[in-house]
DNA sequence: TATTTATGATAGTATTACTATCATGTACAA
DNA sequence: TTGTACATGATAGTAATACTATCATAAATA
């Protein structure tokens, strides 16, 4: 993990554990806007000073979440994918992946990574759509985003070495994979899936959207 | 215009076009985070007080900017697409001037066009990835937004009448055009364009992952 | 045993996000 | 022409947010 998105290394203390856990489930029941660091003490019965102890302040804390998330999803996409040959198999599994709602892993017990993958769907993107996206980008902020992006650029490559576009359309795919899934359940006229309300036709859509860009002609 | 999105009408005054005026180039200066009424009266030369007297908070200000841009942006298509026929041209004209820096429009002399796209590009989807989605969307305050998307999803129709994705191939052309638009001037290595930085490379990307689905074999 | 370190407790500041009140000038209606 | 409604300006004030600083204490460690 980055040592530039914290202060104090959450991971190494009961505390820094509790302010994990906690603000995932804080953002995802207050939404980003409605997080506070104070509202977050006081769940997990310690002080305001206490979370700035670790984090320098509530976007940093974000971009550490996503950060984490990104990190775990690869992970998740080389157990899953490693013993399948055929990249258009691997590449299905990986959008997949990307739109299941996931399971809670018990490995880490302090993230909640069903939450997790909920409040990457609605406040994901505004981890970079900031103004000082370009200083923290070049402080490797989102590496784990952008290494995933370059996983699954390669799969696509496999699939055709010719393609032209394969670190935009692995954008595309991990960014619609949500925001179809935040459309279907918060503005539904906005999508063709309104009525069922499953990730299934999310997924049918994009294997649909992607394996005609990737047929060899 | 929703009137549910302001308290006075800032179309029928010179106080409320100042404040669209300045707001744009604010929240381009600033970015959404960085701006605040405070720092716009301050432009503009009245009070905080006089800018809470049109918008209730910056947030419905930005709900009511992009649903000005919407409103715009459709108007801008059918007056650029209604005469022309095929479908196919039409889709590609609707991708170009979605991904084209548009000009300053001097019909609207108090709202910079070429702004607002820029704002819509960095800032427009975090009008809508809230908690109060849902209910901000019975008041219809996206409904631009999703009139465009039917009118896209409708050429889409045309285009191939069997396909079966329309409006979330709609809501993914709005959508991959702004974000491989900020990918590409901020994360370049998020895309394929990094090193040309050329709208035309995010046109021909649609273009090729738009049409090889609405192919009909 | 001494010392570093993490936490808790408390306090305080600047800024943000509002709300309220009153005076003034202008427009339009009687 | 007078009266009145209304938009704006000016000022003040509150609650919450986003921090920073200080000190005491307890646990870990050297």
């Amino acid at each position: 993990m980055n040592e530039a998105l914290f202060l104090r290394n959450p991971e190494n203390s009961e505390l820094g554990k509790n302010i994990l856990q906690h603000s995932v489930q804080l953002i995802y029941k207050a939404g980003f806007e409605g997080f506070t660091f104070k509202k977050l003490a006081e769940e997990i019965g310690t002080t305001e000073a206490g979370i700035y102890r670790y984090f320098e302040n509530k976007h940093k804390l974000l971009v550490y979440l996503t950060a984490w998330y990104w990190g775990w999803f690869e992970f998740q996409i080389s157990f899953h994918t490693n013993n399948i040959k055929d990249p258009i198999v691997r590449l299905k599994k990986v959008i997949k992946l990307l739109a299941t709602a996931v399971e809670d892993d018990e490995d880490t017990h302090y993230i909640n990574e069903y939450l997790l993958h909920q409040i990457i769907i609605a406040e994901g993107s505004k981890a970079y759509l900031t103004k000082q996206v370009w200083e923290e980008n070049k402080l490797q902020f989102f590496k784990p985003y952008k290494d995933l992006c370059a996983v699954i650029a390669n799969i696509i490559l496999e699939c055709n070495p010719k393609y032209k576009y394969p670190k935009s359309l692995a954008t595309t795919i991990i960014e619609m994979v949500h925001f179809q899934n935040f459309f279907m359940n918060n503005l539904p006229a906005l999508t063709d899936f309104g009525k069922i309300k499953e990730n299934i036709e999310i997924i049918s859509f994009l294997n649909d959207l992607v394996f005609n860009s990737l047929k060899k002609i």
